[in-house]
DNA sequence: TGGCTTACCGCATCGGATGCAAAAATACAA
DNA sequence: TTGTATTTTTGCATCCGATGCGGTAAGCCA
């Protein structure tokens, strides 16, 4: 399927929107660039800005959705014989392993560093990313329970995906707080917190 | 120490404000409702509700201090022979006890109902209520960390508080989403969730 | 070419939120 | 009671994020 003249526009558009809101926001902080500016430094208007990200947040969010859909795949594809906290395990070891290999933003490396930065200290944005991932926990607990029917019941499916998502969240943030920026760090620390939850799960499930 | 006029006059102006925000939100929705519109059922100017309230949301969050205030109460009342799961455990079953002692809202037991429902349904209220537990879960995992110095570090302290506070909340809400606004039922759920990762946190710590 | 869809734009507008300085209310001490 | 310091309230201007709308341009397809 050849990409159209207007996808491409489109997604040259919003590369250039992330790009140049990168490179405000490092220059001179999030809380001090505005939407306007993000659109003038991309030559658009403001109005398109809001058109491809529905709030000034949204700009770090762009690739979330690859990361959680990830998580999806994974748990589409698994093995007859798998258990729940395999699984779960294989999904974080897949994320992990699509950070390593290709950074958290494939198209926009630049990002990666500021996009932690402003996790860890801009307290929208850190709202941001707790309900987007809320988000994505829905689907991956529904799509477990799906996957499990006979050994998850909706309420554990949901216990197990939050207590997943939330052990290696709180872990992922209490490394970069400990470590600064020291990426190899907080990557283990995320690990450890999916060991010691998967650890517990297994209990759960077997 | 008695209450002066001043801090009389102040509980009062916040709790009426308090109350004419859920009379509003109930009536006509909460993204229908403006600080303006609060602020004047309650008399005061617009700028004295975003002195008392920094945002719109927070006003729905006036008492959650108060909960997760009692956690951290639990951890410094710890028995020596305590465990990790014990005491967490013990956290959640105090916060229970109190919502079923005198309701989520001690003093505006009207806020429970529309308190859930704006925690189902409303985006920046969900955001909110994510962001305010991040904190707490903070501290928490602060506070046990102190107390467990021979047990945990950083890193596990913060990987068994987000998994236990992220299995009880998405319990929680899945628990609201299932059976609508079933008092107990959700709260059993919540039970669920907690039994489930205070089992596998005892593979943990012992 | 011509007609259709889609993206972009400018503009008006709204609501949330902050800063500031004046005015009112309160506390407290002489 | 009066005077003074502190705190609270208020109005106002202002900023920014965000939405709705109508018109224009760009890309698409026949």
């Amino acid at each position: 399927m050849e990409e159209t003249r207007r996808e491409r526009k489109k997604r040259q558009t919003r590369h250039l929107l992330i790009q140049a809101a990168v490179r405000l926001f490092t220059e001179q902080g999030y809380e001090q660039t505005t939407g306007a500016q993000i659109a003038a430094a991309a030559d658009v208007s403001t109005k398109t800005f809001f058109n491809y990200f529905p709030s000034k947040e949204d700009v770090l969010f762009a690739d979330a959705e690859r990361y959680y859909g990830l998580a999806l795949e994974v748990i589409a594809d698994r093995a007859p014989d798998d258990t729940v906290p395999q699984v779960l395990r294989r999904c974080f070891d897949r994320a992990i392993g699509r950070y390593l290999a290709q950074g958290m933003w494939a198209e926009e490396p630049e990002m990666a560093e500021i996009h932690q930065r402003l996790l860890a200290t801009v307290p929208s944005v850190q709202a941001k990313a707790l309900h987007v991932m809320l988000g994505a926990q829905r689907r991956i607990a529904d799509a477990l329970l799906k996957a499990f029917p006979d050994r998850l019941d909706p309420i554990s499916a949901a216990a197990a995906t939050g207590a997943f998502m939330g052990a290696v969240q709180a872990a992922g943030l209490a490394g970069v707080e400990m470590y600064g920026e020291s990426e190899q760090d907080y990557l283990a620390a995320m690990g450890r917190a999916a060991d010691i939850v998967i650890r517990g799960l297994d209990s759960l499930t077997g």
